[in-house]
DNA sequence: TTCCGAACTTAACAACGTTAAGGAAGCAAG
DNA sequence: CTTGCTTCCTTAACGTTGTTAAGTTCGGAA
């Protein structure tokens, strides 16, 4: 899909129909013989974007359900990372089709085998997948670009400036922004755990 | 703050510059008198919705740190929740002035004296932050209005016929969407429980 | 009375998503 | 060879959006 390099090029914000068509060499009305209106081009964006996470999905270690989770988490939260604006796009739209199905069956099977009860496999795996959306939503509002520079409001002088009668909150800040990779890996241990711990019947 | 009232009447769709001047019976560019961009004034907005959640959050029990987390939680959950679109408004702006500071500060400091140390209670107040607003999006992307009804996507027949293959997802499906608030609660458990055996030292 | 600034107006702009109407290319059937 | 159908695209235009420029109104201080 063009649409995607596109994304990376100029944001959510800056992907117009008439940008799209321009890369394709078309004009704008003809994205309409393709899609019924932007949003359904964008539920296709999103769709796509799960495609191709589903290779690497279904090659996570299944052989330990924990290993399974943290890893499809690494793989969804690397994958959406990927894309500018990534996690708008990917919490924004519905997706088509049912590819996302697959995945989702082999998550709960292993689940289920490892003493889950079906409800509480799918809450356990609702309960990761939140957490690593919303860290990525935050991690992307840092830091627009994938791999980039962070964006000018959490410049880290800036801040310490305005929260100068705040020590603890400023403190508690340069955890929350930098090094966001070590605060996903111990936020996700943090829930796995309390996973086994609340949701693993007769732990 | 008018145009907070005028969200949950036309969502962030309709929220257009010239509504909001229209119930201030004012022309849209008067605005500008106050605002230096649209951006600037749902950055207002965000703020505004933080303020209102400030007495709740301060009214928070706070002789228990699990007690205060749960309770934190549940007051952001239900303040964003209570706002059409709240999610997106409140994870797409960035405050303005230093009003969370203060709640933040309390927050930090209880947790302190229940023995964490300063960057282990950053990270666990960020990953229950994270898990409840990656909640609430994925919630109010199903039942869009604040107490409303489901948006039709999501309607059960429909998507039961649609994952036909997939009877796992499709039990799954009934897990996530259904009784959204008997999910948050069984995850807010599990990551609570998490962060005490992971993040909290000495246990 | 004069002046100044705050708060607003009217008019206009470029850009957006979207619709309507029609045209060029390919292929099937008569 | 022509007719007709389908697919894919074009040109033109519409209404709406955020935003800017320039001028107006009006209360209060000098």
């Amino acid at each position: 899909m063009t649409a995607l390099r596109l994304l990376n090029e100029v944001g959510l914000e800056g992907l117009t129909l008439r940008r799209i068509a321009k890369e394709l060499d078309v004009q704008a009305p003809a994205l309409y013989w393709h899609f019924k209106n932007k949003q359904e081009l964008l539920d296709e964006m999103a769709t796509e974007m799960f495609r191709r996470m589903g290779a690497a999905l279904n090659a996570v270690d299944r052989s330990d359900w924990q290993v399974l989770m943290a890893g499809a988490a690494h793989v969804i939260r690397d994958s959406v990372l990927g894309y500018r604006d990534g996690a708008k796009v990917f919490s924004g739209t519905r997706f088509r089709g049912t590819d996302y199905a697959g995945p989702v069956d082999g998550m709960m099977e292993t689940l289920v085998d490892a003493g889950f009860t079906l409800p509480n496999a799918a809450r356990a795996w609702f309960t990761v997948q939140c957490f690593t959306m919303g860290h990525v939503i935050e991690q992307q509002s840092v830091y627009p670009f994938p791999g980039g520079e962070r964006d000018p409001y959490y410049d880290e002088a800036q801040r310490a400036q305005r929260l100068e009668g705040h020590p603890l909150t400023a403190d508690a800040g340069q955890v929350f922004f930098n090094d966001l990779d070590a605060g996903f890996e111990a936020g996700l241990r943090a829930v796995i755990a309390g996973i086994e711990a609340t949701l693993l019947p007769a732990g």
